[in-house]
DNA sequence: TTGAAAGCGCTAACAA
DNA sequence: TTGTTAGCGCTTTCAA
């Protein structure tokens, strides 16, 4: 099936001018008539004529595109990320391609090179959890390729990125299990080669140090596949109950892994927070409607796709090779709820 | 920034060879000489030749991409239909490019505009809650481009329509309900112009009064923001509360309509289901997290979505004009937990 | 003020 | 077996 529209070709034979003649006419271009210019105009209209993008694409050498590479959209953090990245790049004339990596490596690799031979203008990138090699990105990164990470970051790429306090975070989150009196802490958490991984790591485990208490490596588990598959939690979940001193409280890194290791918990008959008290990375928005109540860190998703998003147009749009790059932390948002156990609030 | 990709005639000139020579080599055209082709293989290689597609799609009149409209992607029930769409898209080659309404009639307007103007090969489309007009879809549609719709459908444009058996699906809903004993059910449930709405609403009805009990427009609220709005529900929900025969159970049509009504009940002070009990629409991934658990209704948003780009593709790659169409009906997934009662399984 | 022509990267009909 | 050329829709010199 085909669809043929109006080309500026069209215009010109219906009224006996020149393609440059239209072309400017349609532009306002100063040095024609406006007679003709009017003439032009109304026909256009007329005949609804718009010009063809992809023409233009080839003539500019650019396409107007983002490309976006998530490891899955139907994910709260993620989907509210997309919203705000579509919301700038909307309003700045983008058009936003997405893409999923589905957490694996080899996916994000071909869809990383279909985006760049579709010649988005930019892409925006967090990384699969499979992926430490880079070297995908720094090709394209090195012929000039604007790109920037949000999220989940490679540090071997110099460019901007966008993350959260994802430290603070993990670290606030478990000083308030400590505070509520649970000792025994343990971490589910992504897969470890991401950077959010370690970041969220290194908060908990400072946060256990700084109050006394050991940082045990069997405390921590990592769920390579962020939780998309369920027997990874409940594995990770299984394993950590069987630890002679067994943990009494979780925090638990991502939308996915929190409400699976919620579900897991619930499974096996327990309660929360009697028996395991949770605090969970999420951007679910419903989190007053589980049961427990659930004590979360928000993600700032929705400003992080509005930052990155900004930070990658400045780059596209610059006239001259851009060589300072920032990395933006935004804050994430704590929220105590009753799944964390007694916090002074509920104590009464 | 510029990205400088290498094209078919730097090959031509490294290699001394024309860009025809280049091009029929690179495709493998029998007419050049194995020694040739071995040549300009391996060189487009080492240079990492990478055809570039905006010529390609200006030559040959099409982009393989699909655009989407939806209303929000920040959904479950949206995000897994996209997650549906792009899973086959992706196989078939096609890159997906998603645009959201936001609700707005104006907005689907210019991204439906937008998206034809970038030449998609093809629209997927979900109608925005304020649109009864549908020019701006029938004049593609009649100079030729491919649409299929999905979920919130048109009856002006006869073409391809995924769409889930609503009808049934809140029949069987409030037949439970009715079961369960509850004689007040109110239906909350979306904007009126569409098409899901009115199908549910006719089976809503059709249940209540093949059980004997009286249709009362009054127990019906029209969200027209499908919930995105929280006053908008609160309203609704204020509205019903103070009708003189108050309900004693909802219907819930939609993600955001079921989990802002929970809320708005819990703000109330008012228990599910004792209270209030409540069968909603909704594709959240947690309903035995919340509290109650939630008795849903299941869109099939992943098949509907797969479902629907598969029709697409096969209008879109129909070497004749396609005149015949379906509209493909599938069915949803009814659960019973906790908040809509007593049901057999709650009762002892 | 307007038109002719070149060129963006690629394919394909036509020549050689 | 390879090269020349035209053309997809548009902009933009250069000429008139």
């Amino acid at each position: 099936m085909k669809y043929e529209p109006v080309t500026i070709k069209d215009i010109g034979k219906a009224l006996g001018l020149s393609t440059s003649t239209v072309s400017r006419a349609l532009r306002g271009s100063y040095e024609i008539s406006s007679e003709t210019k009017k003439q032009v105009l109304e026909y256009a209209e007329k005949v609804n004529y718009r010009p063809n993008p992809i023409a233009l694409s080839l003539k500019e050498r650019r396409s107007s595109s983002i490309g976006v590479v998530v490891c899955e959209i139907a994910n709260n953090f993620f989907s509210q990320a997309i919203n705000g990245i579509e919301s700038i790049a909307y309003n700045r004339g983008y058009h936003v391609i997405i893409s999923q990596s589905h957490e694996s490596y080899e996916r994000e690799v071909v869809n990383v090179q279909h985006l760049a031979s579709r010649s988005v203008d930019g892409l925006l990138v967090s990384l699969s959890g499979e992926t430490s090699d880079v070297s995908h990105f720094t090709h394209l990164h090195e012929k000039g390729l604007p790109i920037v990470f949000f999220d989940r970051v490679s540090n071997e790429i110099i460019t901007h990125k966008v993350i959260a306090d994802n430290y603070k975070a993990a670290y606030d989150a478990t000083v308030h299990l400590i505070n509520n009196g649970y000792k025994n802490i343990a971490h589910i958490t992504s897969a470890p080669f991401l950077s959010i991984t370690k970041e969220r790591l290194e908060g908990y485990k400072a946060a256990l140090l700084e109050n006394g208490l050991p940082f045990n490596e069997k405390y921590v588990k990592f769920c390579s596949h962020g939780g998309m598959i369920v027997e990874e939690i409940e594995g990770a979940l299984n394993n950590l109950l069987h630890i002679k001193q067994k943990p009494d409280a979780f925090v638990t890194a991502g939308d996915r892994i929190t409400t699976g290791s919620l579900t897991a918990i619930k499974n096996l008959q327990l309660k929360v927070p009697e028996d395991i008290a949770l605090v969970g990375f999420s951007n679910t928005n419903i989190p007053e409607l589980m049961a427990p109540t659930l004590t979360t860190i928000r993600m700032p998703a929705f400003e992080m796709g509005q930052v990155a998003t900004e930070l990658l147009i400045r780059i596209i749009e610059s006239k001259r090779p851009v060589t300072e790059f920032e990395t933006r932390v935004l804050q994430t948002e704590f929220t105590i709820r009753n799944s964390s156990g007694l916090s002074p609030e509920n104590k009464k």
